[in-house]
DNA sequence: GCAAAAGTGTTAACTTTACACCCATGT
DNA sequence: ACATGGGTGTAAAGTTAACACTTTTGC
């Protein structure tokens, strides 16, 4: 292997090392619309390209935790859950040699606060709609195609849903953002009957001020109680 | 980055580089019970423990095609549909540095024929109980058992339990499959209405011959018929 | 003739779908 | 008073789940 390359001590077993990068697809939602975030890249490659946040990982780095780093680095987003995603290793996809990339996954409520690169590898950060996705650096628009293929499969079977919207949410803002993520239209009561059913939601006693219209009652999501029923094999289904 | 440490050409980017491995996650179904296939290592590390199939890949190897290298070399099988599985990232998950692996997983009929390790990095290739795994290693106890996990989810909604069986099946050998990977039982008549309701099995006009009972009827997936389905947003679900 | 597995239908409970009008609020 | 989105129920169709006996074959 290559590091024979190198002038190191012969010993029995040659050490070994690997060059990797992760690449974060983070979601968001806003304005009725899927959203997700990108940099503008202030260094070599593709400098002033947009990208997904995404980085090499240090030798002595988790993958899971290099995502967190990375994310934060560019963005100044931190504390999020993130899933991996997949592995992304054609030989070409970096220009400066073979460096495969795990991506990770996660959905977030969007806010525009704190969104700044905390290092110089990234210009700005800034939300963008997901079906409109301009050219990006390596293959990360397949990479975020991809991010958008498994969104689309877990929020039906996992309630993900609501960690895209504000601590207190109307049924209204969930039955929109389910038809904008599945683009396709999903009849109104036929929804909420399903999405009570559940018994998951907890009714707040006030409604949303300041509306053109009648105001909608609020609901939290109840996080506790979806934890002890999925333990018991309940499981989540629009 | 560690190849500063290698005396190059000082260029204006570095160039980079990436060591990682590949393992496979085969499966097979045989006498009633699922089983994986696992290999004798005959190198350090870990020279003569069980391991599954797994090893590094070339530099100018795509991540998929070393896949298929690595399961050959380890066990001479070819030309098997395998998925990416997940990346495995720990810093010490490799006991010569720093290692990610990419686990790639398929399902096979499952055969003795020609099973036998093409270089000398194993000593033997076989069939484990997958639910009678030994102790195996690096981390691959954990990778094994999260392909397992993955075939029980899949199964569920994918038509890939007929890629485990022989070309011609009996309704019963199906059912008994499902029974094997899900750990449950499942009701006889509902099970085969609902195989049938598909209407994607053909039936032969042939009984199994040779047995003690009376004689069951022979199918075939009709996968051509499947995969047309499936372009029409079919969707398989047991 | 008996052991062993194959094959077969009906009913009740539940889930999903389709569908249209009145209500509360701000301007 | 009107425009805007909020909120509600029922019936028909389809799906799932529970359940037991007869058939064929080799020994």
């Amino acid at each position: 292997m290559y590091l024979l390359h190198c002038n190191m001590k012969s010993t029995s077993l040659p050490k070994l090392h690997s060059d990797f990068s992760v690449d974060c697809v983070i979601f968001g939602f806003d304005e009725g619309e899927l959203k997700i975030l990108l940099i503008e890249r202030n260094e070599p490659p593709f400098e002033k390209w947009q990208a997904l946040p995404g980085n090499l990982a240090y030798d002595n780095e988790d993958i899971d935790e290099a995502a967190q780093r990375v994310l934060y680095e560019l963005t100044g987003i931190s504390g999020v859950f993130m899933k991996q995603l997949y592995a992304f290793g054609k030989i070409d996809r970096h220009p400066q040699g073979r460096v495969i990339t795990v991506a990770y996954f996660a959905i977030i409520k969007r806010t525009d606060e704190g969104l700044h690169p905390v290092t110089s590898y990234a210009k700005k950060a800034f939300w963008c709609p997901a079906n409109d996705l301009p050219k990006l650096a390596f293959d990360h628009k397949e990479i975020a195609q991809h991010g958008i293929q498994v969104l689309r499969n877990t929020i039906k079977y996992e309630p993900i849903g609501f960690e895209l919207l504000s601590e207190e949410f109307t049924l209204s803002q969930v039955h929109h953002l389910y038809e904008a993520i599945l683009e396709k239209s999903i009849d109104k009561r036929n929804f909420r009957k399903k999405i009570m059913s559940f018994d998951l939601l907890t009714a707040l006693k006030k409604k949303k001020p300041g509306v053109a219209h009648k105001a909608p009652w609020l609901y939290k999501w109840n996080k506790d109680k979806y934890e002890k029923l999925k333990e018991k094999g309940f499981v989540f289904e629009i």
